[in-house]
RNA sequence: CGGGCUAUAGCGCAGUCUGGUAGCGCGUCCGUCUGGGGGACGGGAGGUCGUAGGUUCGAAUCCUGCUAGCCCGACCA
């Protein structure tokens, strides 16, 4: 892309009503707008970013068996009046009626949906295990939205259902949302810890949350330092292995790690006290088992082996993708702005023209530029005719975690600078060199974007 | 929902107390110079002052209602 001809309306300055720095940094890199309390636009660059943490969950999902699909955001009341939560859910469930009159919902999950999906067209035990997800705008009227995109009223959850016979079946299916969940933030740049968490509106007693701990993190939480020590990598696991998903399982959550909902003073003061930790963090994701709460009040059953109808074993999980971006900047960004992690930066690499309009240098950069996207990255070439402290700063405003300058100074040499976002090193190499490199640091990186 | 506050140009703000032709910085547009970390000079464009009503010869300014937004708290992906 180029500058010149790409949307990125930045802000030199604070918007007045961004208070945390991932809501400010979002505004300023011109990622979104705020259309009403709660509710944004995104915008071109915004939405880039959205789309390859979408990509990420897809292909994460996908990876571990459970099958993409799509429901409506608009549902019938009757489905909520069936399941009991129409009046439980109270004033957060935003209520639309249509020209006929009849109640409607704007979905804040989607378990009565799914479940009428499953009831409808599943039958027989031979049908499981299933896991169905979408990722599906949501809304829940927040009595208070702030933060931005972390804490809107409309906003973009991934949320899946996961349908088996029997309860181990389904602790198999709630542990095999684990590991892929470590994975999935693991390749956004992310350390998000599973807590042990509190049921809420959902019920439920197995579930656990996942937190990347951020000073401006709503929750408090309270962990034993060896819980950030662990790291999935790039491990191959079977998530059909039962043994495998319930090793990861153990491994991540045998520690000490809560939130304030179910913090136990007691068992954390075993922990030893050098390695005990409070501090606080961003829920992005959170996974259920319910067993047959929602099956037995809806009527969704399939006969077993003798022929018997019985309710299916149920459970939830769900990652808040809009919310992942404040999270993720939360995390990572300095005085300047973001650091994308080169796993969800919209661009992979920035080329900044020294001397627009400079015959050799303007040449220099469309060679760099074709080269960069020949090899399957997106580079964002800052074409415009601006000073070169003006392109800097948008560069590192925006977080690109690379960025290629390129000027007549080092042109006479055959050399362009290479600089990491990051660290702000600055290496200097002739133009082929630096896309090779760039190309072997985005091995395993690419995702597909917009 | 309880408590606090705000609304004036795309963004950040002054002007309101004490009513009298709506301003500043940034951004934006044009021109000249400049050119390795938001440069300089000159010239433009852009606002029914959130909204409805009231007081007044005259309202951004005073009064009343409404709306929207922000912050702290309790609730949530």
């Amino acid at each position: 892309m180029r500058l010149s001809r790409y949307f990125l309306p930045v802000l030199k300055e604070n918007p007045a009503e961004a208070q945390i720095v991932s809501h400010r940094l979002m505004l300023r890199a011109g990622m979104i707008k705020q259309a009403q309390a709660g509710i944004y636009s995104w915008l071109p660059l915004g939405f880039k970013v959205l789309r390859k943490l979408e990509n990420i969950v897809h292909e994460e999902q996908m990876r571990a068996g459970h099958i993409p699909m799509l429901m409506p955001t608009l549902q019938s009341a009757d489905l909520w009046r069936e399941s009991g939560r129409y009046d439980d859910y109270g004033e957060e469930m935003l209520r639309i009626t249509d020209r006929h009159g009849r109640d409607m919902l704007y979905g804040p999950t989607n378990e009565e949906l799914i479940t009428d999906i499953f009831r409808s067209h599943v039958s027989s035990y031979k049908d499981l295990p299933m896991t169905l997800y979408h990722i599906q705008w949501k809304f829940r009227d927040e009595i208070r939205p702030r933060f931005g995109v972390m804490r809107g009223r409309e906003f973009y959850m991934k949320d899946g259902y996961n349908f088996d016979l029997t309860k181990e079946d389904a602790l198999h299916a709630y542990n095999r949302h684990l590991v892929s969940y470590l994975r999935t933030y693991e390749r956004m740049g992310l350390q998000a810890i599973p807590m042990r968490a509190d049921g809420g509106p959902i019920g439920g007693d197995y579930t656990h949350e996942f937190l990347v701990l951020a000073e401006t993190g709503e929750s408090e939480v309270f962990y034993d330092s060896e819980v950030t020590d662990l790291s999935f990598g790039d491990r191959a696991i079977d998530y059909d292995s039962v043994e495998q998903c319930q090793a990861v399982l153990e491994e991540f959550t045998s520690r000490y790690a809560r939130t304030d909902e179910t913090h136990d003073e007691a068992l954390f003061n075993e922990v030893p006290e050098d390695r005990r930790r409070v501090a606080r963090g961003i829920e992005v994701g959170q996974i259920f088992y319910f067993g047959t709460k929602y099956s037995e009040a809806m009527g969704a059953t399939v006969q077993d082996r003798d022929g018997k109808p019985v309710p299916v074993h149920m459970g939830s999980h769900g990652i808040g993708v809009s919310r992942l971006l404040g999270a993720i900047i939360e995390a990572s960004h300095d005085d300047k702005g973001i650091i994308w992690p080169e796993g969800v930066t919209p661009f992979h690499a920035g080329i900044v023209n020294l001397k627009q309009g400079d015959e050799e240098a303007d040449a220099a950069c469309e060679t760099l530029y074709a080269a960069l996207e020949a090899a399957g990255l997106e580079p964002l070439y800052d074409d415009r005719n601006e000073r070169a402290g003006g392109k800097f700063a948008t560069m590192d405003l925006i977080g690109l975690p690379w960025r290629i300058t390129v000027g007549p100074r080092g042109l006479k040499n055959g050399v362009v600078e290479l600089t990491s976002r990051r660290t702000g090193e600055s290496e200097e190499m002739p133009p082929e060199e630096a896309v090779k490199k760039l190309v072997k640091i985005y091995e395993g990186h690419l995702v597909k974007g917009l």
